[in-house]
RNA sequence: GGGCGCUUAGCUCAGUUGGUUAGAGCGCAGCCUUCACACGGCUGAGGUCACAGGUUCGAGUCCUGUAGCGCCCA
C-alpha cells in the first residue's frame, strides 16, 4: 500500500482540470512503465488493436479502449506487470488512398528510387498523378500517417488509456517488416505457404487480388436469364444464369446428381449458345436441383462455386476476363475455345472483345435473343454479389499468381484452437467457429499494391528473361528487412535487374493482416529477451467484425509459428450505435467524435459510459449516462473531502470496534469479491454497476449515519471506530473505482498517500482485519432501511431532512430490534430523532411524528 | 438456408445456480441549501418481464414453438 501521509484537501475539490494535471505526472512518474525483468508468470500483457490512422478517431475507439484499459487497471493494482503496447496501422489501403490524393502522385513500382526526392506540396487541385518509385511513395505515407498518430496519441491520453508509450509500434516501420517478413520466410521454409498460378477474388477498381475474410454479400438487382443449350443428340437443355455474358467462359453444365430430370444428361455434351463449343454435363452436390432449371452453366470463373466445380472436376480453363474487368481476346479456332462454327463465334465475340462486363452483358443478351436462344424476357430479380468490403464493383475472378497461406489443410487443428480461446462474451466463439467452418479458399496473403510489406523473394531469370518460380532466391534473416524492388539480392548486381540470367524482385506486397496477424510478435520484439517476457499474451482485446481477419489470421500464425494460441482470452468488444441505435458510418454521417464529449463531460464521464456497455453488446452513445459517470466522480471527491476532513492522526482497523462500522465493512467485504470476480471474468459492466451502487448507499446511509459521530472528540472510541471504518470504506472504495474513474479517484488518493492509486493494491477482503460478522449486513441493512423511511416521511410532508423528528416509533422482529439498539445513538443523530421508541413485532414498521414547525 | 444475440418502466439497461412484493439510472413530478457535495441531495409516480404453450409447490429466469430487431456464416 502507498504510504499514506496527512491529508490535503482543496477546499473546493473539481473533476475539471484533473486529465492534464495527472496524464503530465503520470508521464514523468512513468507510471505505467512495463518492467522488462518481470518474470513471465507476473506479466499481464495485451495484444493491443492498432487502429487504421488513416481513419478518422471514432467514438468506437473510445468504447472499446476503455475495456481494455478497465482491465489493465485492474490487473496492475492486482499487482501484475501489465505489458499494454499501442501500435498503429499504417500500413494498408486507406493510406494510399490518402497519399495518391494528398500529395497528387501515383506509384510506379518499375520506377527507381530517387533519393533526393523532394516532398511535393499537398495538392489542393487535380491534374496528371505523378509517378514515383514505390519506395519513395512508402515513404509519402509514413509521412502522412505520422501526422494522424499524433492526433490518436492525444486522444487515447487524453482518455487516461494507460498505455506504455515507450511500446510504441507501426505496422510500416522497418521493425515490423522485419517481423513480418522473418515470419513469411518461416513459413515458406516449413511449406505453409505457397505461391501458385490460381483463380483469384480480383476488385478491377484498386486491380489486386482480395481474400475471403475482405469479402462481403451485397444484395444487388440482376435479372436470370434462361438459355437454351443444343445437346449433340438433339433437343435442348435450359439453364438459368444472371450472368450471360459468361457463356463464352462456360466450360460445363452441371446437375444435381439425384436430380431425375437430367440423370440421362449426364456425361454427354451440349453446345454453348452463340459459340458452339461443346461442354460436358457433369454432376456435383453443389448444384442446386431448386434454383432455375436446376441446371447451371460452370463459367472460369463467374463466382467461387465455379471455381469449386473446376477444380473438383477438372473442367477446362476458358478465361477471358481480365485484370482490368474486360473481356479479352479469344480465338474460336484453337484448342481451348473449339467452336464447332469458328466464324461465327468469332463474329459473336467481336462485340465483347475489349468491352467491360456490362458493355458485354448487353451485347450477348442481344444476340442470344436474335439467335432464339433466350427464352422469355429476362426476369428481374435481387440476389447476393459479391464485393470486396473496400470496394465498389462487383468482385471478379481472374487467375493470376499469389502468395497463399494453406489454411484449409490445417483446418481442423484451426477450430480446435478456436475452442481453446477463452471468449468474452462466450458466444463469440460461434463467430470463429462458423467462419473457419467455411473457408473455402486458402488465404490469399498478396496484393498488388504497393504501401505494405514487400514479399522478401527475388526470382531468377532465365536467357529468355523468364522467372523461375520454382526456387526463389530469399535474403538472410539479418538482413531483413528488405524491398526486392530496389535491394539485391545476394551474388547480383543492380544492373541485372529485369535482364535476362538476371533476377526481378516479387512485385507485391502483403495483405495487411498478414502483418497484423504478428501483432504479438511485433509488440513483443520477437526475437529479443522482451518476446519471452510477454509471449503467449494473456488478452486480445478486439471488436466482432474482425474475428474472421484480425482473430482467425492471429490464430494462424501463432499456430504454424509456436504451436500454439497467441494469448488466452479474446474480449470482443460491441459497436458504438448513434443515440438513434443505428450503426454509426461515414457514409450516413451519423459519427460521432470522441474530443467534443472528453471536453464537454471530463473522461471518467465518457470511461463511465464506455464501462456500462457490457461486453459485446452494441451500446448507444448517451450523454446522460455521462453525466452520471461525471456526478459520480465528483461524488468520490466530495466524500473524500468529508471523510479525510475528520481525520486526526493514523486510524487502524483495530479502532473499528463499534458493530455498525464492523458490519458496513463486512458488507464491502462481500462487494470486494464480487467485483473481483466479474473482474476476473471480464465482466466490468457488472463490477463497475456493484460498486457504484454500493458507493451510493455508503454515502447516503452510512456516511449520514455516522456523520456525528465522526465528528466526535479524538479521544472518543466510537468517533476513532467511525473514522477508521470511514477511511477504511474510502480506501476501499476509491481502489474499486479506480479502474474506471482514474482521474478522479487518483486525485482523491493522493489527497492522502505518497504514491498512484493505479499501483495500490487491489483490496482483498483480508485487508479487514478482524473477522467478518456472522451475517454481513444484519445492522447495517434495517438501519439503513429506517433511515429511509425517515427521510421518505419527512420527504412526504414536504419538510427539510434536518427538520426534528419528536418521535419515532419502530416496530421490529427482536434481530432487527437488537441492531437497532445498538445503533441508536447513530439513527438518532442522523434523524435529528429526540425520541426514539422501539418495540417488537412480527415485520418492520416505523412510524414518524415530527416535531411542530418552530 | 444455417448459426448467434436481443425483446423487462417513456428512454438506456441490470436481474449470477428458478425462490417473498421485478431493480437501477436518466427523464418526469415534488421537496430540501450554513455544518463533504447545487457541478448537489432526498422522495415519489411509473412495468401483464415480446407472444403462445409446457415443466415445477413456485418461471423475467428452464424447455418447445411463434413474431420482431440486430449480427455472423453460406
Amino acid at each position: 500500500m502507498s504510504p499514506r501521509r496527512a491529508p490535503e484537501v482543496p477546499e473546493r475539490p473539481s473533476v475539471d482540470g484533473l486529465e492534464a494535471a495527472w496524464i503530465e505526472r503520470w508521464e514523468a512518474e512513468g507510471l505505467y512503465r512495463f518492467d522488462r525483468q518481470a518474470p513471465r508468470a507476473a506479466v499481464y500483457a495485451i495484444d493491443t488493436p492498432p487502429p487504421t490512422v488513416s481513419g478518422s478517431l471514432h467514438l468506437g475507439h473510445v468504447f472499446s479502449y476503455t475495456h481494455t484499459d478497465v482491465v489493465a487497471r485492474y490487473q496492475r493494482m492486482r499487482g501484475r506487470e501489465v505489458f499494454y503496447p499501442m501500435g498503429w496501422d499504417d500500413n494498408g489501403l486507406p493510406t494510399e488512398r490518402r497519399v495518391e490524393n494528398y500529395y497528387s502522385v501515383r506509384c510506379d513500382p518499375t520506377l527507381p528510387y530517387d533519393p533526393a526526392f523532394a516532398v511535393p506540396a499537398p495538392a489542393a487541385g487535380r491534374g496528371a498523378k505523378t509517378p514515383i518509385a514505390r519506395k519513395n511513395f512508402v515513404e509519402l505515407c509514413q509521412r502522412l500517417t505520422a501526422a494522424d498518430e499524433v492526433a490518436f496519441k492525444d486522444l487515447w491520453r487524453h482518455l487516461g488509456v494507460s498505455i506504455d508509450w515507450t511500446l510504441e509500434y507501426a505496422t510500416i516501420s522497418p521493425t515490423t517488416q522485419a517481423v513480418s517478413q522473418r515470419a513469411f520466410l518461416a513459413m515458406l521454409g516449413r511449406g505453409e505457404v505457397y505461391a501458385a498460378e490460381a483463380p483469384t477474388l480480383w476488385d478491377i477498381d484498386f486491380r489486386t487480388a482480395v481474400s475471403q475474410a475482405e469479402l462481403e454479400d451485397r444484395e444487388r438487382p440482376g435479372f436470370a436469364h434462361r438459355v437454351a443449350f443444343a445437346r449433340e443428340a438433339g433437343g435442348t437443355v435450359e439453364i438459368e444464369t444472371t450472368r450471360p455474358e459468361l457463356l463464352a467462359s462456360c466450360v460445363a453444365l452441371v446437375v444435381h446428381p439425384d436430380d431425375p430430370r437430367y440423370r440421362d444428361l449426364v456425361g454427354h455434351r451440349v453446345l454453348t449458345p452463340l459459340f458452339a463449343v461443346p461442354v460436358p454435363v457433369v454432376a456435383h452436390p453443389l448444384a442446386e436441383p431448386d434454383k432455375g432449371t436446376g441446371a447451371a452453366m460452370v463459367c472460369t470463373f463467374g463466382d467461387l462455386t465455379d471455381v469449386t466445380w473446376w477444380r473438383e472436376l477438372g473442367l477446362a480453363t476458358r478465361a477471358l476476363i481480365g485484370r482490368d474487368g474486360r473481356f479479352g481476346a479469344a480465338d474460336f479456332s484453337s484448342p481451348a475455345f473449339p467452336s464447332r462454327d469458328p466464324a461465327a463465334a468469332q463474329a459473336a465475340y467481336a462485340a465483347l472483345a475489349g468491352q467491360s462486363v456490362a458493355t458485354a452483358r448487353a451485347a450477348v443478351v442481344d444476340q442470344l435473343r436474335a439467335a432464339g436462344a433466350l427464352l422469355g424476357e429476362p426476369r428481374a430479380l435481387t440476389h447476393p454479389v459479391k464485393f470486396y468490403e473496400k470496394g465498389e464493383r462487383p468482385l471478379e475472378i481472374v487467375t493470376s499468381r499469389q502468395w497463399f497461406v494453406a489454411t484449409l489443410a490445417h483446418r481442423a487443428e484451426l477450430l480446435a484452437r478456436g475452442e481453446q480461446i477463452a471468449w468474452h462474451p462466450d458466444f463469440m466463439r460461434h463467430r470463429y467457429r462458423s467462419w473457419v467452418e467455411g473457408l473455402n479458399v486458402d488465404w490469399n496473403i498478396s496484393r498488388q499494391r504497393f504501401f505494405g510489406v514487400p514479399f522478401p523473394v527475388w526470382y531468377r531469370l532465365d536467357a529468355e528473361g523468364r522467372p523461375d518460380y520454382a526456387d526463389p532466391l530469399v535474403p538472410a534473416v539479418a538482413d531483413l528487412p528488405v524491398d526486392p524492388s530496389s535491394d539485391v539480392p545476394a551474388g547480383f548486381v543492380e544492373a541485372q535487374r529485369h535482364q535476362p540470367g538476371g533476377f526481378a524482385g516479387d512485385p507485391d506486397v502483403m495483405d495487411t493482416w498478414a502483418t497484423s496477424s504478428l501483432t504479438p510478435e511485433i509488440a513483443g520484439r520477437w526475437g529479443t529477451e522482451l518476446f519471452d517476457h510477454v509471449y503467449p499474451m494473456d488478452l486480445r482485446p478486439q471488436a466482432h467484425e474482425i474475428i474472421r481477419t484480425w482473430l482467425f489470421s492471429s490464430v494462424v500464425r501463432a499456430h504454424f509459428e509456436h504451436g500454439g494460441l497467441p494469448w488466452r482470452h479474446a474480449a470482443i468488444s460491441g459497436w458504438v450505435l448513434d443515440p438513434d441505435r443505428k450503426k454509426m458510418s461515414k457514409s450516413v454521417g451519423n459519427v460521432v467524435t470522441p474530443l467534443p464529449l472528453l471536453e464537454r463531460h471530463g473522461a471518467d464521464a465518457v470511461r463511465y459510459w464506455a464501462a456500462s456497455g457490457r461486453p459485446g453488446t452494441d451500446t448507444a452513445v448517451d450523454e446522460a449516462q455521462m453525466k452520471v459517470g461525471r456526478r459520480l466522480a465528483i461524488k468520490v471527491l466530495n466524500v473524500a473531502k468529508f471523510v479525510l476532513g475528520r481525520l486526526e492522526g493514523e486510524t487502524t482497523p483495530a479502532d473499528i470496534t463499534v458493530a455498525l462500522d464492523r458490519d458496513v465493512l463486512s458488507v464491502l467485504a462481500g462487494l470486494v469479491a464480487e467485483a473481483t470476480a466479474a473482474l476476473e471474468a471480464y465482466d466490468y459492466a457488472r463490477a463497475l454497476e456493484r460498486v457504484e451502487s454500493f458507493f451510493w448507499g455508503f454515502c447516503d446511509d452510512y456516511v449520514e449515519l455516522v456523520k456525528a459521530r465522526a465528528y466526535g472528540a479524538s479521544d472518543d472510541p466510537a468517533t476513532r471506530s467511525a473514522r477508521a471504518a470511514l477511511e477504511l470504506g474510502l480506501s476501499v472504495l476509491v481502489r474499486l473505482l479506480a479502474p474506471f474513474l482514474p482521474f478522479a479517484t487518483e486525485e482523491a488518493w493522493r489527497w492522502w498517500h505518497e504514491g498512484s492509486v493505479h499501483r495500490a493494491p487491489w483490496p482483498t477482503p483480508a485487508e479487514f482485519a478482524f473477522d467478518p460478522t456472522d451475517a454481513p449486513g444484519e445492522v447495517y441493512e434495517p438501519v439503513a432501511e429506517v433511515l429511509e423511511a425517515l427521510r421518505r416521511a419527512k420527504s412526504t410532508a414536504q419538510v427539510s431532512q434536518r427538520a426534528a423528528v419528536a418521535r419515532l416509533g419502530v416496530v421490529a422482529p427482536p434481530d432487527v430490534l437488537a441492531a437497532l439498539r445498538a445503533t441508536a445513538g447513530d439513527l438518532e443523530a442522523a434523524g435529528s430523532i429526540t425520541g426514539l421508541e422501539l418495540a417488537e413485532g412480527a415485520a418492520l414498521e416505523v412510524d414518524v411524528e415530527l416535531a411542530p414547525a418552530s
